[in-house]
DNA sequence: CGACAAGTTGATGTTACTCAAAAGTGGTGG
DNA sequence: CCACCACTTTTGAGTAACATCAACTTGTCG
């Protein structure tokens, strides 16, 4: 187990995917195979457009992604990331449409998600989870903007997004990558830009994070998570690896 | 198709499904089967307690429920309703768990959802089309609570839940059920009730609502969607009726 | 009628927004 | 290497929206 991660440690996706169910050698092989076939999305550019046919299932091999709603007066409000080994497209309808618009925040690239094949059912429990995993976060992200105040929002998120990186083996000595503007980040959090500023300025100040050349580290995780009560979201025995 | 909307009005859940699909006589008889078998929750009682284990999935017949997140020093937040026709503890993983408690807002009347049927479709796209749905809504809920004000949060609040209670046949001349005090209303849209209750006031001396005994008319609907820019949310043909 | 929950009101406090400008950062081309 | 540009971050001052606290009123139901 161990040293499959390892071994594989280039792959986001083969590790969040591994991670939420056991893969077998084929459906690894598979997702390896499938990753050749990878498309690259600039930054800015949209991946998915509300309201048009959904094409298929594809995985995000690197790079950061939003779904985020528009306001006819120029507001937005972002409503979930997708990061690496994240599947987009997933639809429960027979007719498929997309219900938000997909945006790149940085260079994405994707892959087709390879089917799932009778009788290995490793990737079909990975893809569940993957569903669920994304709808929690979803639940989570209302508490925040709901109950939450400026302080707290950024603290919860932070830890969030700390462990859906670490999932896809994506921390790095305690630090991971943040490839966000704070006005990015605003718009996630439903604050300005200007308060959010300040904000991190007071965690920076409190030893509480250090935010630099696009890593973030968060000094005392457990403190954080105590202070805000901060709880992971629930994973079954096969997340825990 | 409105012969049989007239002829099965006294059944939201009927009502709602066939809405979202076209069903056959046989699901619709499976449905009416199902419903004798219904189950009644009292106020303020857990249908769902998170983290325990899902039993079968379930329609709601009468009454309206809550999904609920508390915080350790007494804060909640709604992340959002269960209406009559929908359904609850859908779930994509192999093991499943609640992520979220559902909880009783008034009395509640459950029964077990029938199985899909190989060869009925219908009821199947129904199911699928109920879980698009309730994604949709959360994604709504999370744009309201991130940039919308505290007026333009009730005004689109109100919208929305119209346009679902009018889709399991529950709008009357106008008006529509609204059992909810205040303090839940301000849990759901991230308020306080004090807010809440002025904001209603400005509201009704707007002339844009009236809220009497339990009901609720939305004076010129078309005027608040296009005052705050609301979108119902997309549906396909099939929930056309 | 009495009791309890829900709704309403007023005064005051705080969080976060707005507007505007300055300072820092990184990439590009001359 | 420097000048320039666009973008991001930072800072300050003033303001608006919403929260808090506490009392009072209304409604409901046994």
């Amino acid at each position: 187990m161990r040293h499959r991660q390892e071994s594989l440690a280039h792959s986001a996706a083969v590790a969040r995917l591994g991670s939420l169910a056991p893969l077998t050698g084929q459906e690894i092989q598979a997702l390896q195979l499938a990753e050749l076939g990878s498309q690259r999305v600039s930054p800015s550019r949209e991946i998915v457009v509300e309201g048009a046919p959904v094409r298929d299932v594809s995985i995000i091999l690197s790079g950061w992604a939003c779904r985020v709603r528009h306001f006819m007066d120029g507001r937005r409000q972002i409503l979930g990331f997708l990061l690496p080994g994240d599947l987009i497209g997933v639809c429960r309808q027979n007719e498929p449409v997309a219900v938000t618009t997909v945006f790149a925040l940085t260079e994405v690239v994707t892959c087709p998600a390879p089917p799932v094949v009778p009788g290995e059912n490793g990737l079909a429990e990975a893809y569940a989870m993957s569903a669920a995993l994304e709808e929690a976060y979803l639940f989570r992200q209302i508490a925040r903007l709901g109950r939450l105040n400026a302080y707290e929002r950024i603290v919860d998120w932070l830890l969030e997004t700390r462990d859906r990186l670490r999932l896809a083996g994506l921390e790095y000595d305690g630090s991971f990558p943040m490839p966000l503007t704070q006005e990015v980040l605003a718009d996630t959090l439903g604050l300005t830009s200007v308060h959010v500023n300040r904000t991190l300025q007071t965690l920076r100040r409190d030893r509480r994070i250090e935010w630099r050349g696009g890593m973030v580290r968060l000094v005392d995780p457990e403190g954080l998570a105590a202070l805000i009560d901060y709880r992971p979201v629930l994973v079954t025995s096969a997340a825990r690896s």
